[in-house]
DNA sequence: ATGGTCGCGCAGCGA
């Protein structure tokens, strides 16, 4: 599963409330807003999970937790070069699979400096693909992308003519991803228009469904191949001022592991 | 009605 939480403090009865629900596996979190120490680890243990959290403190902030197991935790790019200015990737092994939780920068306007941190960022995950990672193994890369894949990821394209999010210059980045060998989980189980991952909190959009779906599960062939079930937990995104929700639905793959 | 919503943190930025 992976869920943008827009602040695990803020988010954190919610999200404890989901995962007893749900459980989960293996869970990616982004945007914790939190400093490493103010991870809540022991609420987490509590619920059987053990939890790599790379964070800075106001913004950003990603998590990998697990309770099949947690091992080769890396906070931050796995492949060689500088470290990233922001918290916004962590790799870890669970259980099978190789996992990274992933916060693409949201670029704020085409052209701005923001937007070419983002882009470059895209080629930096690649890079990690490249040194750190066999497309054959079993690999997941998930989280927040900030980019709609396909026209059909976007209640209304001609609203985002000339936006960040749909340009061919993020989409080609997301496409050298693929090209690696990672496949889009959730399309492998849907076709359809209309499902989304986030709403903006402003002018009812959730409830007029004007969404993007930006948060994807990508994962290698030989996981791809155990996709039994994908969905979109949109009541995760329902709520009011006595029970805020995030801006973002959790997304969850179901994997049968059998044998492996 | 010239806004609209969050979170952070206490002004205004980032999303």
């Amino acid at each position: 599963m992976t869920w943008n939480v827009n602040s695990l403090k803020a988010r954190l009865p919610r999200v404890e409330a989901w995962l007893a629900e749900f459980e989960p596996d293996v869970v990616c979190l982004q945007e914790t807003k939190l400093a490493d120490d103010a991870f809540p680890h022991e609420r987490f243990a509590a619920l059987g999970y053990e939890c790599l959290h790379h964070g800075e403190g106001r913004w950003n902030g990603v998590a990998v937790c697990s309770r099949v197991g947690l091992t080769d935790p890396v906070a931050g790019f796995a492949s060689a070069g500088p470290p990233d200015r922001d918290a916004r990737i962590a790799w870890a092994t669970c259980g099978p699979l190789r996992v990274a939780s992933v916060y693409v920068p949201n670029g704020r306007e085409v052209g701005h400096d923001h937007f070419h941190y983002k882009l470059e960022w895209l080629e930096r995950l690649r890079a990690d693909l490249d040194e750190c990672c066999d497309p054959a193994g079993k690999v997941v890369v998930c989280g927040d992308f900030n980019i709609a894949p396909d026209d059909r990821d976007v209640y209304d394209p001609s609203a985002f003519d000339g936006a960040t999010h749909v340009t061919p210059a993020e989409r080609e980045k997301l496409a050298a991803l693929h090209e690696w060998g990672l496949v889009d989980l959730f399309r492998t189980q849907h076709d359809e228009d209309g499902l989304y991952t986030w709403w903006d909190y402003r002018g009812g959009d959730f409830h007029k469904r004007r969404g993007m779906r930006i948060d994807l599960v990508l994962g290698t062939r030989p996981v791809a191949a155990a996709v039994t079930g994908a969905v979109v937990d949109r009541n995760a995104r329902k709520g009011g001022r006595d029970d805020p929700p995030s801006d973002h639905a959790p997304v969850i793959v179901d994997l049968d592991c059998a044998g492996s």
